[in-house]
DNA sequence: TACTGATGTGTAAACGATTTCAGATATTAT
DNA sequence: ATAATATCTGAAATCGTTTACACATCAGTA
């Protein structure tokens, strides 16, 4: 059942089929024909012929690190409902957080199977900047902000600044910092920088020592803290990259006999509705994560759009609020 | 640049060039003129027309009710490691648990835009069944038994009965059921009968009222339980249809200051790392839920590959273990 | 009347691959 | 020597659309 066929049994050519569906110039008699032939036989045109023949898949590809995540989880739920909004559909690549395959997912995207691309990265390498600027499709990236590129992120560092100084205001001295690596420059370089900063800027002199580096999981958490609290004895308050680490964290004070948070505060970022359960007393920062992805979609849609005109970059920088 | 251009360049024809990506017949020769050729120009034959002309999409349509959620996250995960491993790709669709959506992409994907479809539907109504049966493309459901489909799933019932016998034995006899709705036939029916059943097959006459029904949020859990508590003083255990469930019942139980698991004891089904934490008492259930996302895969391939001759379904059970 | 411009129509050429077919050549078996 | 097979080749048809183009028709206008 093809274009040609419906053609024939209304009685048209194939052209006046084509202009029904993209609303070309088409009299009332023939549209009528056409549209009764296409209930009878619920003909739909073929999306891979319109694709060859229009160079637009109607597809965008999301890149993301993990998918088994609450964070990332609602980024991609906000990214999915504007996407099928606009009549889009969505190829979701994961990576591991394996640069290698970031590279590789967005080459393969850009390979013209999908017109646009949203990038959850972590880590940008000089690798990666240089794929980026010979993409042949619009990019959004999100959680990270990149110069020159289209993204939208959040406020890392005034958020961690904050967080830091309220600790330091509930009266806690001796402060704990779990970050990850500092490649990944939104939550590993700014977060910790705000937390440096505040705790020097309030002239709680810093050791060096207080810093240890995780992974994004639980399990990572409870080991890093065992680490972080045999180098520093008597700490007052731990703070964290992501509710996840602290979770595990918490799990290890626990085990320890240590209470929370008479003994050790502990604060992080994400909200999330079980780190609320499994630590009741955590400070967290709250970030509007399906607005994001809403927003990135939003931002490739009019990337999209412009297309022949020069499309220029734009960068948006989301705001928080600290939940206790 | 095509397949005619690189033709032309290396000196053969176009016949000979696609033969070169699809391994058939040619000569050493003209193989090293091709790969010369398409090295230094960098050519990857268009996705696009080789789909309109095979009739292969080489991707797979996901279905799921959302993607924020540690268990549907981690067989999407699942999913994905084995598609990627056979060359294919992911589409992902969100149905919100909203039944119309869900047949919606089903339609929409076997509009010949994917090659197979696994769906982790929740609810079946026959509305689905019939879509189901008139699909164009092989298809695997996750998570639910359907008999006369392809479909991977766990075994609910044995799980739920096994688990409630182990709080019996553990000398709690007054038992509350946080369940899910009915229509979900693995979460909602299978597991709540066999708690019935567990509870009715050891003597302990079942009260009607020790049953409540939530949906799958924290949120609602916490709800539940203050309806359940309300209408039944003095339980000494609470069985949740999920973590999440429970993750919200305990957060009300503490909140009204009644001790976990001391006065009532709380069990569940998921195995999460965060609900460890934010439960250290609970008792759950462990199912290996990238198993069964690697394992539907398999069976979608296994499909995929017969296709031509008459397929078969195939049920695949899985089993579980019990966490204290 | 003749000239606009808007509206409507079909023919045929793309889009970029795969695959059938008929035939050529080289290799082996009888 | 002949036949049978295996390996290799390019021409041309095909997949199912969209769209540039040329041409009609018809109302309104100068």
């Amino acid at each position: 059942m093809n274009i040609e066929k419906i053609a024939e049994m209304s009685g048209v050519s194939r052209a006046a089929v084509s202009r029904y569906f993209n609303n070309g110039y088409i009299s009332e008699e023939k549209r009528e024909a056409i549209r009764k032939v296409v209930e009878e036989t619920g003909y739909r045109p073929s999306v891979q012929a319109q694709t060859l023949r229009t160079k637009k898949t109607k597809m965008i590809g999301v890149i993301v690190p993990k998918v088994a995540s609450a964070s990332i989880g609602r980024i991609v739920e906000g990214i999915l409902s504007v996407i099928n909004e606009n009549g889009y559909q969505m190829l979701l690549a994961v990576t591991q957080n394996n640069p290698k395959k970031e590279l590789e997912y967005l080459s393969a995207f850009s390979e013209k199977q999908v017109d646009g691309v949203i990038l959850l990265g972590t880590v940008f390498l000089a690798e990666h900047k240089r794929i980026l600027k010979n993409l042949s499709v619009p990019v959004v990236i999100v959680g990270q902000q990149l110069t020159g590129y289209n993204c939208v992120f959040h406020d890392d560092y005034h958020a961690f600044y904050d967080l830091t100084r309220l600790v330091l205001d509930k009266g806690r001295s001796r402060l704990g910092y779990i970050g990850v690596m500092q490649q990944d420059i939104a939550v590993g370089e700014e977060r910790y920088k705000a937390f440096q900063d505040a705790v020097h800027d309030t002239g709680h002199g810093g050791l060096a020592e207080n810093y240890v580096v995780a992974s994004f999981t639980v399990s990572s958490g409870y080991e890093k803290a065992r680490e972080l609290l045999e180098k520093c004895k008597n700490l007052d308050a731990l703070i964290c990259a992501t509710d996840t680490i602290a979770t595990g964290a918490v799990q290890y004070l626990r085990e320890q006999g240590i209470h929370v948070p008479e003994e050790i505060l502990v604060a992080g970022q994400g909200d999330s509705a079980m780190a609320r359960v499994a630590i009741p007393s955590l400070i967290t920062i709250h970030y509007s994560y399906e607005n994001s992805g809403e927003l990135a979609v939003h931002m490739l849609m009019e990337a999209l759009a412009e297309r022949e005109a020069k499309t220029t970059s734009k960068e948006m920088k989301l705001g928080y609020y600290i939940v206790e």
